[in-house]
RNA sequence: CGGGGUGUAGCGCAGAUGGUAGCGCGCUUGGUUCGGGACCAAGAGGUCGUGGGUUCAAAUCCCGUCACUCCGACCA
């Protein structure tokens, strides 16, 4: 391999620079690599399987709410995107066009979708005829290409890739409740497998999707303070059928305009679970999208049986439906336990003369930093898939007391200015004012995240302006 | 898009006042090692981001440009 290896030490701090950190995490690991065009990031192997596991386990959940996968062609008459009068307006500043095949002018520039809300439409409008096609549940996984100023690996990238699903509903209620059903698919995926706790609610009028009537996300809670939207769902109401022209006959006969929703997430979800679960020595994968699941390291490989000893342990693990890798590299051990901690596997274990002997390995958890432990050989399977389970919601568990130590209540401008000095989330009432979002933005670059579910109030007045507020919601920087 | 910073070997960096490129790590080969980033020896590797200009001479000075990065603005 001609590349060089990287180490911890290379890895600036976490606690002085996050950003660095976070930049020096993505690209030591290995996860990506910076593309040649501004913005764009080529997803390297042990990035991209991570994001293969994410798919796989949303995609599971997708199809058991009763969706369908499809894909949808990449370029898209600009035209369709002037039919939606907020959707244009969000997206016209950031499109790619395409404008010339070869040296010839098109007739009609073309759209690379930023998002596939208008192609589908148009589609759509030609499938459904009847409340018999309805609902209509389709997801497709595909790239989108936005023209962000500012970019990040995974957080926000000229081209990313995600998942987007469009349905179409006979009633409002039904379509309502789509929305919030794969809104809790979406927390009940980042909790469960990601290992990381959202906070899930309904978004501001300023922050809600263009075009959209209604805008949920879930808002996972970074390490420095600040707030990255992880996933959205999103309730159109009739907006875009009109729009179109979608149109299906009723159960009465008459002819309706069905109710849409979409939702998606994207390879910002990676991007979420580095700076959710990563420390001073790099990364840490939550166990059921970690590529590598288990790291084997044979000691003094050249003692007679220590290779073969591991081999026979890799097979016994990966016949259990373990992702598992042997290390037989010519590195010295202490080399090779710094560098898959640093790549975050969760489970290393060492393999010896002294351990075949006592026919036991030694364990460590990347979860738990410096421990060891002695694990017997019988029955490894289940005590290492066991120990997964274990990390999962050990991981889990230290994110949620971080994230709750990371919320602070706050009544007034000085709290919220508070909150926002030391990065921390505010939860505070706002009385619904678009003004008081902008003069906070303003002050104190803070933006509001959403609003819980549980509207259990805080406080009687907005922290902003003071007026009588019944709206709970959080503030936060965000990514 | 505005303001700051950076760009020299795979990575991290050094190369005052211009004189034709170096260090550490890594990499290759051979050998000894192997329970927390091993050691010895011999090697390979760079048109100094890029395009122009000034000069006898440019990594170094000037102009443009591209990319990365930080802070804003923008942004599902």
């Amino acid at each position: 391999m001609a590349e060089s290896r990287t180490f911890v030490k290379d890895i600036a701090d976490i606690e002085s620079d996050f950003s660095r950190w976070y930049t020096d995490v993505v690209l030591k690991t290995r996860l990506a690599d910076y593309g040649p065009v501004k913005g764009t990031m080529v997803m390297r192997p042990y990035g991209y399987a991570i994001w293969e596991h994410i798919q796989r386990g949303l995609d599971d959940r997708f199809k058991a709410t009763g969706h369908e996968n499809a894909y949808f062609p990449m370029l898209i008459p600009y035209s369709y995107l002037e039919r939606e009068a907020e959707h244009v307006e969000g997206f016209a500043p950031e499109v790619a066009l395409v404008t010339h095949i070869g040296a010839e002018e098109l007739p009609e520039k073309l759209v690379v979708r930023p998002t596939s809300e208008t192609i589908i439409c148009e589609m759509y409008a030609k499938w459904v005829q009847s409340y018999r096609d309805l609902p209509l549940l389709i997801n497709q996984w595909a790239n989108v290409v936005r023209w962000e100023k500012t970019t990040r690996p995974f957080l926000r990238t000229s081209e990313f890739l995600w998942q987007e699903g469009h349905t179409l509903h006979e009633t409002e209620a039904e379509a309502r409740e789509e929305t919030l059903r794969m809104l809790r698919v979406y927390e009940e995926f980042c909790q469960n497998v990601l290992a990381m706790p959202v906070l899930i609610g309904r978004k501001s009028d300023k922050e809600k999707f263009a075009g959209a009537q209604e805008t949920y996300s879930i808002e996972a809670i970074m390490q420095d303070g600040k707030s990255l939207q992880s996933g959205t769902t999103h309730y159109f109401g009739q907006n875009f059928a009109k729009a179109f022209d979608i149109r299906f006959q009723s159960r009465a006969g008459v002819l309706e305009h069905p109710y849409q929703t979409s939702f998606g997430a994207s390879t910002r979800l990676i991007g979420a679970l580095i700076m959710t679960h990563g420390d001073e020595r790099g990364l840490r994968l939550p166990p059921y999208v970690a590529p590598v699941q288990v790291v084997i390291i044979p000691i003094a490989a050249k003692k007679e049986g220590v290779l073969e000893n591991a081999h026979r342990l890799k097979d016994r693990l990966t016949a259990a439906g373990l992702r598992v890798k042997l290390d037989e590299s010519e590195n010295s051990p202490g080399w090779k336990f710094n560098e898959y901690e640093m790549k975050g596997v969760p489970v290393r274990l060492e393999l010896g003369p002294r351990d075949i002997e006592k026919n036991a390995a030694v364990l460590s958890r990347r979860d738990i930093a410096g421990e060891k432990n002695e694990v017997s050989l019988d029955g490894i399977e289940s005590s290492v898939k066991a120990l997964l389970d274990d990390i999962n919601a050990n991981m889990y568990q230290k994110a949620a007391e971080r994230n709750r130590a990371k919320i602070v209540t706050v009544q007034n401008m000085d709290d919220l200015k508070a909150a926002a000095d030391s990065s921390k989330f505010g939860l505070g009432m706002w009385c619904g004012e678009r003004a008081c979002e902008d003069k906070i933005k303003e002050s104190l670059q803070v933006t509001t995240r959403n609003m819980p579910f549980d509207q259990t109030p805080v406080g009687s007045t907005c922290v902003c302006c003071g007026k009588k507020a019944k709206i709970k919601i959080y503030f936060a920087k965000s990514y």
